[in-house]
DNA sequence: TATCTAGTTTAAAATCATTCTAAAGAGCCT
DNA sequence: AGGCTCTTTAGAATGATTTTAAACTAGATA
């Protein structure tokens, strides 16, 4: 299978339908590597490939691939929004003086126990944010 | 003491010129009622105490009494910008259909294990958000 | 393979929360 | 009261994200 009908097939069980730019940005970020990238960062790293996407569709394919379970969205700040290619439960260290974001493994912290959800509704998803600083600062 | 003496007094301690402006939010969020403000949710209620604060400068109180450890800024979505009131060690439930946050009492949830903050970094915070939905959808 | 249609992409304009600006105003120290 | 610095103000500017309307394309059908 070509590296193309792997994407295209990843994206149509997915849902979404493969076309030439999603493809492209599928090629990108699913390829297994965990990262964080922006809006502005896929932009920058779909240029370097040679190719080029719009503006609007680098928003849209990362909001459709968020909803689809392909990127988990994080919420460390709301400057402008991070993407995790690593959608496996797992938490972060956030430091905000360089808004550096790294990954904890998802064993690293342990919950003991929880709250139980408000009545009618279930728990989603628990996310874990250590915010961190250099410790001379 | 008068009230707006006794908001005054709390501006000063946090290292707050006490203007006007800042000891009547002050007295509006800081009443020791705990809950969830946005810029506009607070320009709001000053319009509605009869006041008027310009909106530039309800943006520098709210992220001045952030920084002052006064409120506390919560991270669910990037939409805008969230406070607590509530500075207490505590968590969250946030429901993302009704863009809905509910405090969870600090206890509630015990983190048994957590990994130690990269070197030269300490922990300042830990924040755990738990996602929920209606069981029906 | 030609055709059709719904879903997509595009560049550009629009939106909207938030920050910045420069001038007017107000704490507060002497 | 005088003066100096910090604040507030209205309005402009910024910047990420969404929307728009027209051009395009994936995929189904004949």
């Amino acid at each position: 299978m070509t590296p193309t009908a792997h994407f295209a097939e990843k994206l149509r069980l997915a849902g979404l339908r493969p076309t030439r730019q999603r493809v492209a940005i599928a090629a990108l970020l699913l390829d297994g590597r965990h990262r964080h990238v922006t809006a502005d960062s896929l932009t920058e790293e779909i240029t370097t490939a040679g190719l080029h996407v719009s503006g609007g569709t680098v928003y849209n394919t990362l909001n459709q691939f968020t909803e689809a379970g392909l990127l988990r969205r994080v919420m460390v700040h709301n400057d402008y929004s991070l993407f995790d290619t690593n959608t496996d439960h797992h938490h972060h260290f956030y430091e905000a003086e360089n808004d550096q974001l790294v990954d904890i493994p998802h064993d690293d912290v342990i919950l003991a126990q929880l709250p139980a959800a408000p009545d009618g509704h279930e728990i989603k998803a628990v996310d874990v944010v250590i915010h961190i600083q250099s410790k001379d600062s």
